[in-house]
DNA sequence: TCCGGTTGCATACCCTCGGTATGGAAGTGA
DNA sequence: TCACTTCCATACCGAGGGTATGCAACCGGA
């Protein structure tokens, strides 16, 4: 191995810790992955992991449950721009995030492992930064489409949606052929949208 | 003591045991109590609770769990009967769920913990017994009352509102005046519920 | 190029906690 | 009274999160 320099040796660690802890934890739960299995898939030991992740095992996990938020964030800007109108935007973005909710790993990590291990606001904080920032900003244009002006309580039924769209994931997910039920729930997502 | 039968020496432990554990999963959540600290706090050793629990400690929870499911169920279908028609009883059951969902215990065992520790399908299948029943009923009074038929969608919306209640409900509670917003997110349900 | 200082990481250890095994006391039916 | 079951405490085990220590790899200046 020739000489490499320290910012090196830090990165590829630290990116071979969270590579390997969102496998483990999306494959079989935080609980269920010990930290010691995943540093050993990652290479190294948990000194490493301590070392980079001074605050431990619940660390590790926010920065997958992040990740996952930035693959997210990026689909749904994708999607949004995309669509030739902010109402086709909305469902354009609901369909985005229904179809990562077919992972299952994403469903473990964000909608069911996330609120209980980071707790739910820091959860909502971090989600503010990403996939509930192009919600709101979605729905905002779409009210203004309508001729309508955004008021206080848009902050409120951006979230109401969220949850609606959570539930749906996993309600699509618990469906012997998703594929097939995914139209339907598009639909009633884009009901509740209707508002 | 006076002699007692084998059922009553049964019967109040276990329920020692769950009143324990309710208090203690409660207030820090499920993984920061330990079954050692709800077995004291019942006045028991670990023995009793996995003489009683053989499943351990997620048997303790869903116990907790299926609890606080009875309660809100009686208090939906108390406020259901209260009301003069079937939307009504929607906004008044929306209402009740929010109320609940003042209290943190509440929020940390079905809406935080739950999920998790049980999954996602068994904390369904539970409340399907209990409160998804009871919406699922005032939704299609609802319906049936607006000249509609129930139809086979009704089942995945009435999934989706719970979704929307559930996220709605830990928006209130990070309010720093619950009471207060208490009507603005009521009001945002029943546009909801207005599909 | 040498060399104190810092960073990256492994090894060894402690402690809490979930779960199991065992023994004995309290109740039960005959 | 006496076998038998139920109830529960005590003692123990192993896994896993977190900490302490020590060494090797880098860095930056003389």
């Amino acid at each position: 191995m020739v000489r490499r320099t320290q910012a090196e040796r830090s990165g590829t660690t630290t990116a071979q810790l969270v590579a390997a802890a969102e496998e483990l934890f999306g494959r079989n739960g935080y609980a269920a992955a010990s930290l010691d299995a995943v540093a050993a898939a990652a290479g190294v030991t948990k000194g490493a992991a301590y070392h980079h992740f001074p605050a431990g095992k619940t660390a590790l996990f926010r920065a997958v449950f992040v990740r996952h938020q930035e693959r997210l964030a990026d689909a749904l800007a994708e999607a949004g721009a995309a669509a030739p109108d902010p109402r086709a935007a909305l469902l354009a973005g609901a369909r985005t995030f229904l179809e990562h909710c077919l992972d299952p790993a994403f469903r473990r990590i964000v909608l069911l492992d996330g609120p209980s291990v980071l707790g739910w606001e820091e959860v909502r904080e971090i989600e503010y930064g990403y996939a509930l920032r192009v919600l709101r900003a979605a729905m905002e244009d779409a009210v203004r489409a309508d001729g309508g002006t955004p008021d206080t309580a848009l902050t409120a039924r951006c979230q109401l949606v969220f949850g609606a769209l959570c539930e749906a994931g996993m309600l699509l997910a618990r469906a012997e052929d998703p594929e097939a039920v995914l139209p339907v729930v598009v639909g009633e997502a884009g009901r509740l949208l209707g508002a």
